[in-house]
DNA sequence: ATGGCCAATATGATTGGA
């Protein structure tokens, strides 16, 4: 089983490189960010022609989140616990049933609060408090669960090229990293890392200042993984070739091989 | 010269991203 995140800045100017990707890597499920538009303008027909079941929580303009899956959806709820005022949409969880049993899937939007300190590093910080509010419940279920998506949070120095430059970010600032450490700390495993500790692992490369052939990143798109999850875990990597394709988002994919089988 | 963007919006300037 491959599951896969991607914050592709828009999926209906994404489609071409969501397409020559997902033949090239085959996954299994994919968690998409920032889609940038209504579900009811989400180009489905072309993935489920591939053999995706497409699940969609988007809004106008902004954010939005969607879920594709070789699997059918049992379940799917948009929405992150703990706000039913937050009308931003950021989060979506599904559940599938593979050979061993059932297995749990959310793709997520961290918001990026900057800047910080302000309205928005608030925001960012409860986001992350109900985060790891839903994260608890879940692990309790004691249930193969993958939580991925961009996070918008760079975890260490090691994830970063130019540490000097995030000091003052809202993805950097030690109340944030602290923050993503509690999360961790509920028993979570960042695959990247659990595979490799090579400084250099980056997922995103800013449009501005030559940021991409400078290889000017950082690793803000993570798939954390429940202890069940990690007792399969067999790979992960990031797909950063797909930054130099023509019209690419600002993030890359990132993926992580699990053994459980579909069915 | 010296890599200073990109996407959406009833758009031609502004907002948000990170």
């Amino acid at each position: 089983m491959r599951i896969a995140t991607w914050n592709v800045n828009s999926i209906r100017q994404r489609m071409d490189s969501l397409l020559a990707w997902l033949a090239e890597r085959k996954p299994d499920i994919v968690c998409l960010q920032e889609i940038k538009c209504v579900d009811e303008a989400f180009p489905r027909e072309p993935l489920e022609a591939l053999g995706y079941n497409v699940a969609v929580h988007g809004q106008k303009t902004f954010n939005g989140v969607a879920l594709l899956s070789k699997l059918p959806f049992d379940e799917m709820a948009p929405g992150l616990m703990g706000d039913d005022g937050d009308a931003q949409a950021r989060f979506l969880e599904v559940l599938v049933s593979t050979k061993t049993g059932v297995l749990r899937v959310v793709s997520l939007y961290l918001p990026n609060g900057n800047p910080a300190p302000g309205e928005k590093y608030d925001y960012k910080l409860k986001w992350m408090d109900r985060l790891i509010a839903f994260s608890h419940e879940r692990l309790n279920l004691e249930e193969p669960f993958v939580l991925a998506g961009d996070y918008n949070i760079i975890p260490a120095a090691a994830d970063v090229r130019r540490p000097d430059a995030w000091t003052k970010d809202a993805l950097f600032l030690p109340q944030t990293q602290e923050k993503f450490r509690t999360l961790i700390n509920l028993g979570l495993t960042d695959a990247v890392r659990a595979i490799s500790d090579d400084p250099g692992l980056y997922s995103f490369w800013d449009y501005q200042a030559g940021s991409w052939p400078k290889n000017d990143g950082i690793r803000i798109d993570h798939l954390l993984l429940s202890p069940q999850a990690t007792d399969r875990l067999i790979d992960a990597g990031i797909d950063r070739h797909v930054r130099s394709w023509d019209k690419p988002s600002d993030h890359v994919p990132v993926y992580v091989d699990l053994a459980i089988e579909a069915r």
